[in-house]
DNA sequence: CCAACGAGGAGAATAATATTCTCTAAAAAG
DNA sequence: CTTTTTAGAGAATATTATTCTCCTCGTTGG
């Protein structure tokens, strides 16, 4: 269904999102017409999510990444689901219902300890179900990227 | 050193950052020619890191999410880091040296457990100082995004 | 207090790109 | 075999990007 040339074209909007389409299409050798009306069917189909500018995370006071295991009470009544409640939260940028220990884990990114101690304590500890948290918190980061591998 | 103007640019630009300039400059009241100089400017001084495509995993049978805890030898001798050799495995999006246990925290993406199984036996077991692997599987995602708030 | 300087922005001119549309070829369907 | 559908080329047009000059305003140094 996605063939070579819309993976070539893929690969260039991972690398530089805000190509222009007629470069794109020098570099797979289409006319910019055909180029377009193939990133519109990716789009219009779900291939393609969106498009997105990644910052530099020091800029913005959020150097510190940390991952929260977060224990919960099997039956928790509140309102909405735990998963979503933490979702809420703009500091932290994933959360995930992981098998094994009923509960989350849940990565966020706030500018210092400090702040993460703030997190804790008052926008996770006060959700209703919420048992007992345990955190791990980053000292170097190798690698951090949402690239998708594609063949 | 960045302004509010400056920020309700980024802001957009998180949302669709193949959106026209001159379309950002109609949003935040500047001249297109302004706008333009202020993103150049963000991307010289690193503020602005680069732009790309989020695709949807599950077109590219990725969407099988886990973390591995890899505990490591704490002298380990061997061709570079750990960190840099399981950096350098695509199916891994992120590489973080963590507190606390003498080892990395990773994030991998497959289809499926049995590419996982494969990855944690043929392309981590095998590096040279990795003592033990702890895997989280991952059932269900309520939110996993790389934008960082800003105010 | 005033002049020189510099940063940032407006606006117009020009260059480049995006988008649309028509035509065609080739593949898929019947 | 036709018919239908799909995808691409290429040209015309619309839109956007980029450059450049001029101007304003805030800052600095005298």
């Amino acid at each position: 269904m996605i063939d070579e040339i819309s993976m070539e074209i893929l690969k260039i909007l991972q690398d530089k999102a805000r190509i222009p389409n007629v470069e794109v299409s020098r570099q797979v050798g289409l006319a910019p017409s055909a180029v377009l009306e193939r990133i519109r069917k990716m789009e219009k189909t779900g291939i393609i999510d969106g498009y997105e500018v990644r910052l530099n995370p020091e800029r913005f006071s959020r150097s510190q990444i940390s991952y929260i295991h977060i224990t919960t009470r099997l039956h928790s009544s509140g309102k909405g689901t735990i998963g979503d409640q933490l979702a809420a939260i703009p500091e932290i940028q994933e959360v995930h219902f992981i098998a094994g220990e009923d509960g989350y884990l849940v990565k966020a990114r706030t500018a210092n300890t400090e702040e993460l101690g703030d997190l804790l304590r008052n926008q996770i500890a006060t959700i209703e179900g919420v048992i007992a948290t345990r955190t791990t918190t980053v000292l170097h980061t190798y690698k951090e990227t949402s690239r998708i591998p594609i063949r």
